[in-house]
DNA sequence: GTGTTTGTTATCAA
DNA sequence: CTTGATAACAAACA
């Protein structure tokens, strides 16, 4: 489940390796994943990497960008004869790359490899021109992002605007972009919160605790490389190590880590929720 | 064969 | 129209 460090680990690793490397060709495997014209891409030169929620853009020189979305199994992995020798991930779906769930392959000017691999085939990566990419529903309504323009005072004010339980609202991205469910459910625990609490009942001081416990949280994340309870490896095929740290999330019927009150696994739309019962109010 | 997983979008009710 | 709640969908695996 790439959420905003995850997806951000794998940028900063890309953009060590891509930028000012040309696209000598792309092979699709399996079409659905690619949206767009292979024409708007091969030859163009990669000139820079962002990152919009959980989304990741590939820029190019001609106009033309990648747009990336992981979903919840997907993968770059980038190789070349420098990188290839390091050890990959069995998260990658085989020793060596291409593997079975190496849907897209971009072929770069340097005899390197950019891998898009997602066992679930849920993600894609759609090539549109740059003026165009924030007219597509996904980026464009993407709400503020920690660390970017949320702050203390927009935190609030999206707070105040709604009615909703406030976990959901933590992973709504048009509300706020790039918190998914494991995030959202230690950001919940750090700030001693219920995710059932609705909105409308959080207290001011409740709502600054939970804003700083957000950013505290992802920073966390991103100190660890990501979270490789599932798919995620960074852009070398290799594992984070957050997953080994969380406070609640994937923790069911394991002692809190402040009361030793198990935790409790609840379902809440639709979605897995831990939290600690004692500790969050 | 069934249930489970999450991010996103579609649909429906109020 | 808006908001919120819920269903559906993508695909694979235990």
């Amino acid at each position: 489940m790439p959420e905003l460090p995850e997806v951000e680990t794998i940028r900063l690793g890309l953009q060590k390796y891509l930028i000012g490397h040309k696209i000598v060709s792309v092979q699709i495997r399996v079409p659905k994943i690619f949206i767009g014209s292979v024409k708007q891409v091969v030859g163009a030169k990669i000139i820079g990497l962002k990152r919009i929620g959980k989304g990741l853009i590939i820029e190019l020189n001609n106009n033309f960008v990648l747009a990336v979305h992981l979903k919840m199994t997907g993968q770059l992995v980038y190789r070349d004869e420098k990188t290839k020798r390091l050890a990959l991930s069995v998260k990658t779906g085989g020793e060596k790359l291409p593997s079975k769930y190496s849907h897209l392959i971009l072929v770069l000017d340097n005899g390197a490899f950019l891998y898009y691999n997602d066992l679930r085939r849920f993600g894609w990566i759609k090539a549109i021109r740059k003026d165009q990419l924030m007219q597509m529903p996904f980026f464009k309504e993407m709400g503020p992002e920690p660390f970017k323009d949320l702050t203390l005072e927009k935190f609030k004010e999206i707070i105040f605007k709604s009615n909703l339980v406030i976990k959901i609202l933590l992973m709504d991205q048009k509300r706020i972009g790039g918190i998914g469910n494991i995030y959202a459910n230690d950001a919940l625990f750090e700030a001693k919160i219920a995710p059932t609490r609705k909105v409308r009942s959080l207290s001011s001081e409740e709502i600054k605790k939970l804003y700083e416990a957000i950013l505290d949280v992802l920073r966390k994340g991103l100190e660890y490389g990501g979270s490789s309870d599932e798919n995620f490896v960074n852009a070398l095929g290799q594992e984070g190590n957050y997953q080994n740290h969380t406070l609640v999330y994937g923790r069911e019927k394991e002692p809190c880590k402040n009361c030793k009150t198990l935790i409790k696994k609840i379902k809440l739309g639709g979605r897995g929720t831990y939290y600690c019962p004692a500790c969050q109010k």
